[in-house]
DNA sequence: CGTCCTAGGTGACTAAATCACATACCTGCC
DNA sequence: GGCAGGTATGTGATTTAGTCACCTAGGACG
């Protein structure tokens, strides 16, 4: 496949032309719609995945049928969770999910083997992204486990409006943001309307006053 | 140092001689004492570290003094927690503290690297490692996000006691592995002994009836 | 215009967390 | 033995979160 892709990946660019050269030939491009099933429990992962673009939602879903988001993967980034998959005997319960259409590259585990052997940068970029994901998983941890779900709903609004304060999500796609049931964020969301902080409309919230949720937001 | 160590760990007696005597030769064996902190946010984390005897329990604080224990190492695992830390910009707000004497082997960075490089079953251990460690975090996020309290103590009680259904724990320690406070496990554990299940002492439990406990941590 | 589906609202109740103390138990020391 | 101080546990009152059951509102579409 044409190689231009892979200065998308400031770490692949580093490595050597025959590197480089290794990947670009082996891999493929797979192009998902949104709303396709990336992983998810039973489900044999067979290729390393680099992101170009669009956005894959990696979630958990309790036996309760409660979800909570654990994180994005996003453009220049890979998703270590179906790595994972090829090297635990564990099966996750966690699932991933596109969310927009999503270009994507696809390593088969062969090449994906010979770069881990040949390539230092290459398992730099390997390790940085479990990282990242280790890291992701311990914010979500401490989270759930210790804040308040007024701060929480209140920064997730703040991290999802566009810059004219508008976002376009149900109570129940925030509240699996959140790991939450769905009438705890409508009563929290309508307590913030009657402060005055946002305007609520089926499948829409606009924020009002942005430093009521900021105040919110930051408190410790 | 001498090399009977590597026996304990199955992934690496399958390396190559030259490549275990590259282990043996570079590494060094530590020894810690219970209650130090392995690694924690801000300490620079300079080795890999083997686990050959003892635990290590890694738990999160939050800054309202709350903690939760994620999970625990023991021998014949490797800590790739401080490993992560070595490749992360991101701080990891978790820390590591030995709960017993410890007994480990580190093997400082570039051997690390060499063996990476040089060794694809080193590779699948390290990486199998990395693998198990995120079941271990989606597993308490599930339990934190979707569990009933009593459900998750019983479960808990059930793991923790001995042969005789012993077990030494405050209700402060108990509360830190389920992330919950103190109260909360004092008022469950309180129950369970008017129904019966369990005796209780200060800084002991006592198991009476497993199959009450077995069928609550069993309920869906 | 009625039907159906999804989004959102609400009261009643249970579970968990928080706060503020009150006791109980243990260890060392006199 | 008795007392002091620290740690462990008990408990009521209150707030916050989650659950359950059911209701209403807004659209899409025939």
């Amino acid at each position: 496949m044409s190689p231009e892709w892979i200065a998308r990946f400031p770490e692949l660019a580093r490595l050597t032309p025959a590197e480089q050269q290794l990947i670009t030939e082996r891999a493929q491009l797979v192009e998902l719609p949104a709303g396709t099933t990336v992983f998810a429990p039973g489900l044999p992962a067979e290729n390393f995945l680099l992101l170009l673009d669009g956005t894959v939602r990696v979630q958990q879903v309790s036996s309760g049928g409660r979800e909570i988001v654990l994180y994005r993967v996003t453009g220049g980034e890979s998703c270590i969770m179906t790595t994972a998959c090829l090297l635990s005997q564990d099966t996750y319960n966690a699932e991933g999910i596109t969310e927009t259409p999503v270009q994507a590259v696809a390593v088969p585990r062969a090449t994906f083997d010979e770069l881990m052997a040949r390539s230092a940068e290459f398992r730099r970029f390997v390790f940085s992204d479990y990282s990242s994901r280790i890291t992701d998983l311990l914010h979500v941890v401490e989270e759930v486990a210790f804040e308040r779900i007024d701060k929480r709903l209140a920064q997730k609004l703040l991290a999802r409006a566009d810059a004219e304060g508008r976002l376009s999500a149900t109570h129940q796609e925030l509240a699996v943001e959140l790991g939450t049931a769905r009438e705890v964020v409508s009563r929290h969301l309508k307590e913030f309307q009657r402060r005055g902080w946002l305007e609520l409309n089926r499948g829409q919230v606009r924020l009002a006053e942005r430093t009521g949720l900021e105040r919110l937001a930051g408190a410790a």
